[in-house]
DNA sequence: GCCGTTTTCGGCCCGACTGTTTTCAGTCG
């Protein structure tokens, strides 16, 4: 007899999800729903087959969020297709909710309150009000992007969670397929802020047997389309994946054609001609015949570098190592994990040169945000501890709100005692674009300011900044002597690309800061390095490439 | 339900403000 296709990991993630949703509808503690939540995103990454894991008899405790509980619901749901729990749950509870657990990653109460507001009960008014923005318009972008997020099937993720996607693909195509070499292209590559595909060029003789694997990955993953040498799938985490094989004798050609975006691919095939099958076994050896200097795979986007390569003015792309000090930071005195003298010292064991604090102010209450008093004893604790430690420099600073009028949540008496500024919005984000522009004008005529916060306060994949004229802003820096940031937060990376391309042009300093709010924090340099480079900034661009008696006096306004 | 350099119970931020809301859920870091 044929034995019962296995389960996909998948599957089982959304049995997972759906007895979250239901927990949910029926206002279980909500700590519980979470951890249901939790255990069908670690089904979800998985490489490995959870079926196969639960035949073999593996111990599903050991990955994260998996405890006793979860782990015997996982083996019901692989053995019978699915739970006792769930199903009494489906059986009790309303035609809406039994209608939305087709759709589990939608979370019931906030449909019921769409559901009121719109005065509709279904899924398909649901989708069209998604449709017509209606959803966004009156119940804002997180409602929308939730909504979106959990009707349809492909997904995207920030490129910082795809680090661990892709690490265990790769692993994955080394270990268990016929390939001799891998590497990852495509926006990966390019190091595009979110991912919704994640493409590998590979080398094999058995093109074939490669895509029978994939097939397996991750228990299972649906084929959408296949040809003779490439292969496109939906992984459990509704992303796509794009295998392509190709000879050793024309990788170098290959990567670039899976590498640039469509755009580059034209510019580049308009100023050299075909670039497939060029027989060229390294990139560098196709921008040659092309007569191009080597393009950086995070410029490949069809902007301006094919001109720049072919007349040998490629920016020098600045690197982590550049960075000689942190200019964002928190501690416990706001909303940080680490002291101040923790995370002096984390900055001095990442080699760098200083390290400046920059404590919420007074406003921003949540974050704990510092009182005048609270500010004045900090900076003179800082004055202390600079004479305590050597080999580091504590600058003093605050991330100071810009409120809603324009001016700065500290007095200027207490501001001029800093070293500089990180000034940022936090609130009345739904103001219009000239208003939000004016705001951030006024901020900025104030002297005391120096570095403009997370620009326009995005949230990848979970909300739009506030709108404001980049255009205007840049000007009103460059005229004022303020500088931007880039904040390495991977949900951020604010400045965008485009944005901070166009504060280079008009020759305005940025900032690559971190936002740590714990010493493993600063690590997250190499985020808003990505994103740096891909705005073409080389070290000369960077305001944190400078030694502190050097910035000290670009800070002076 | 999970988790543990605060290990087998008690956390799992949190608190002021906003809105077109009609009395509380969502939002900022």
């Amino acid at each position: 007899m044929e034995e019962k296709a296995a389960i996909s990991n998948a599957d089982v993630a959304d049995k997972l999800m759906s007895l979250a949703q239901l927990l949910s509808a029926q206002k279980e503690n909500p700590f519980k729903v979470k951890a249901y939540r939790r255990a069908a995103k670690t089904v979800k990454a998985l490489s490995e087959s959870v079926a196969e894991l639960v035949r073999d008899d593996a111990d599903l405790t050991e990955y994260s969020g998996i405890g006793k509980a979860i782990s015997g619901t996982i083996r019901e749901i692989v053995q019978s297709g699915t739970t006792g729990q769930l199903e009494a749950l489906r059986a009790q509870v309303s035609p809406e909710m039994a209608a939305m657990s087709a759709y589990p990653r939608l979370d019931p109460a906030r449909v019921l309150r769409i559901y009121k507001k719109l005065k509709i009960s279904s899924i398909a008014a649901l989708e069209e009000r998604l449709a017509s923005g209606e959803i966004a318009q009156r119940l804002g972008a997180r409602m929308d992007q939730h909504v979106r997020e959990a009707l349809t099937e492909r997904h995207e993720m920030l490129l910082y969670e795809a680090d661990n996607l892709v690490a265990a693909v790769e692993g994955f195509l080394l270990a268990k397929c016929p390939v001799t070499r891998v590497e990852v292209t495509g926006e990966y590559r390019r190091r595009v802020e979110i991912v919704g595909e994640i493409s590998f060029l590979v080398e094999t003789d058995d093109f074939p047997a490669v895509v029978l694997k994939l097939e397996r990955y991750g228990g299972k993953s649906e084929l959408l389309s296949s040809g003779e040498n490439s292969a496109l799938f939906r992984l459990a985490s509704g992303i796509l994946l794009k295998v392509e094989a190709e000879a050793g004798n024309n990788w170098g050609a290959a990567l670039i054609v899976s590498t640039g975006s469509d755009n580059h691919i034209r510019k580049l095939e308009a100023a050299g001609g075909q670039v497939e099958n060029l027989a060229a076994s390294t990139e560098a050896a196709v921008y040659r015949k092309f007569g191009l200097s080597f393009i950086e795979p995070e410029l490949r986007e069809g902007d301006d570098e094919v001109e720049l390569a072919r007349r040998g003015e490629m920016p020098a792309l600045v690197m982590a190592k550049d960075i000689r000090g942190e200019l964002h930071a928190h501690s416990t005195s706001s909303d940080g994990a680490n002291t101040i003298e923790q995370m002096a010292l984390a900055a001095r064991k990442k080699g760098y040169e200083y390290a400046g604090i920059t404590d919420h102010s007074q406003s921003l209450k949540i974050a704990g945000g510092l009182s005048e008093q609270d500010l004045w004893k900090q900076i003179r604790y800082i004055d202390k501890l600079n004479e305590r430690l050597s080999g580091i420099r504590i600058l003093k600073s605050a991330e100071v709100d810009i409120l809603v009028d324009g001016s700065l949540d500290y007095p200027d008496e207490l501001l001029r005692e800093l070293d500089y500024t990180v000034c940022s919005i936090h609130s009345k984000f739904s103001l219009g674009k000239a208003e939000q522009t004016e705001r951030i004008l006024r901020a900025m005529d104030n002297r005391y300011f120096t570095i403009l916060g997370h620009a326009t306060g995005r949230l990848l994949l979970k909300r739009p900044g506030y709108e404001i004229d980049a255009g205007r802003v840049i000007e009103h820096a460059r005229k004022n002597g303020c500088f931007f940031e880039i904040n390495s937060s991977p949900d951020r990376l604010d400045l965008s690309a485009e944005n901070a391309r166009m504060a280079r042009g008009a020759g305005v300093k940025i900032a690559v800061t971190t936002d740590a709010h714990s010493m493993g924090e600063f690590d997250l340099i190499r985020c808003g390095i990505d994103q740096a480079r891909r705005a073409g900034l080389s070290k000369e661009s960077i305001l944190n490439s400078r030694s502190w008696p050097q910035l000290r006096q670009l800070f002076q306004r």
